[in-house]
DNA sequence: TAAACGTGGCT
DNA sequence: TAGCCAAGTTT
């Protein structure tokens, strides 16, 4: 179907790369176990999220929930916090439901075929691959942004890789070039490259193990690859908030909807502020007219822009007090500052907890 | 197919 | 600074 691989040498591209990977790869937590669990919760983590960052996360979240009984069997909001800042919350909801799913269908035992691992939540084609050959040496493509960008340059693929069909050209490309016994080396390899030598800019071409076999390298091409279309910026969304303390001391907090963006995580409650309307006077509606509170707001606290891939909230902060009998559910709950710090948030207002905390203790 | 879905670091 | 990017999946 596609003719990349023509005149390549796979077989000196494998041992050139398999050598270099075993004597440079990174001693990572995840790369000191073959337990598919573990493997599987790193993938997870690793999903458009950086190394360095998740490697606190995945000590931490391995600690609380060791093995699949216990996370299957721990509540959704001890694994939301334990994920708390890390993003993507689906990401630690599709991995529970997933891992809940291994335990009833599959006797505990993460799947090692394709077919039923790729039927997980969360775990798409990349993921399913990475499972496959990390934890059982299986020789499945697992083609993330770093292998398309190292293959788009090695074997000169043009294609845009921000593209969603693209990344079958490079899945086809791998399963000619896996070794069968040394799947999980050689997808860690080509991930690794991209990692530390065959970077998005400034590639450091003159260290790489493979630039003898890179055809980008041998054009002077390697900074023009991979293609890659842009994306739209973030939709800027005027957010007011609420700081709300009764006489006793206790916080106002609610439960976000069980789906969408930050879903099932709390916040202070907010509301999004119409072209050309006030922060403040939308605010005082958004409680007299939507939520039956009897709200006073006073002075302006915080004013900070907050980014999302997709959003950019431009939050304005107020704080206030209200004298109703708030009545606490699921959905909504009184809390000082101390017990603030239980409920998972999303880190906007982790932000604004920091800044109550240093005033309370000021 | 393309948009929704987070965050922090780097240039 | 503002944009780009990181071991993607779901809808």
């Amino acid at each position: 179907m596609f003719n990349f691989l023509d005149n390549f040498d796979i077989e000196t591209f494998q041992k050139d790369l398999l050598s270099w990977f075993s004597r440079h790869k990174r001693d990572l937590p995840w790369r000191r176990t073959k337990d598919p669990y573990h493997i599987w919760v790193s993938e997870i983590m690793l999903q458009q999220t950086r190394v360095e960052t998740v490697i606190p996360y995945f000590e931490r979240f391995l600690e609380e929930f060791p093995t699949i009984e216990a996370l299957a069997e721990a509540g959704e909001e001890k694994v939301l916090k334990a994920w708390e800042g890390l993003g993507y919350y689906s990401r630690a909801r599709n991995l529970q439901t997933a891992v809940r799913e291994v335990k009833e269908s599959y006797g505990g035992v993460v799947p090692d075929t394709e077919d039923e691992i790729a039927t997980l939540k969360g775990v798409g084609p990349y993921t399913a691959g990475a499972i496959l050959s990390i934890a059982y040496n299986k020789p499945v493509p697992a083609v993330d942004g770093n292998v398309m960008r190292v293959l788009s340059r090695i074997l000169f693929i043009e294609e845009d890789i921000a593209k969603a069909k693209t990344r079958k050209i490079f899945e086809q490309a791998v399963r000619e070039m896996i070794p069968p016994d040394s799947a999980s080396n050689f997808n860690q390899a080509l991930m690794e490259l991209g990692a530390i030598v065959c970077t998005p800019t400034s590639p450091a071409c003159l260290l790489c193990p493979v630039q003898k076999e890179c055809r980008a390298f041998h054009e002077g091409m390697q900074e023009q690859l991979p293609v890659k279309a842009k994306k739209k910026p973030p939709k800027p969304v005027k957010i007011a908030v609420a700081v709300l303390e009764n006489a006793k001391g206790k916080f106002l907090i609610n439960r976000r909807p069980k789906e969408g963006l930050l879903a099932n995580l709390w916040e202070f409650p907010n509301c999004e502020v119409e072209a050309g309307k006030d922060y403040k006077e939308q605010l005082q509606s958004f409680f007299k007219n939507e939520c039956q509170l009897n709200a006073v707001l006073h002075e302006e606290i915080m004013d900070f822009d907050h980014v999302f891939s997709h959003i950019k909230w431009e939050l304005s902060v107020f704080r206030g007090t209200f004298n109703n009998n708030v009545m606490e559910n699921e959905e909504i709950k009184l809390v000082n500052l101390q017990e603030l710090q239980r409920f998972p948030f999303s880190v906007s207002h982790k932000k604004i907890i920091r800044r109550l905390v240093k005033w309370n203790s000021d």
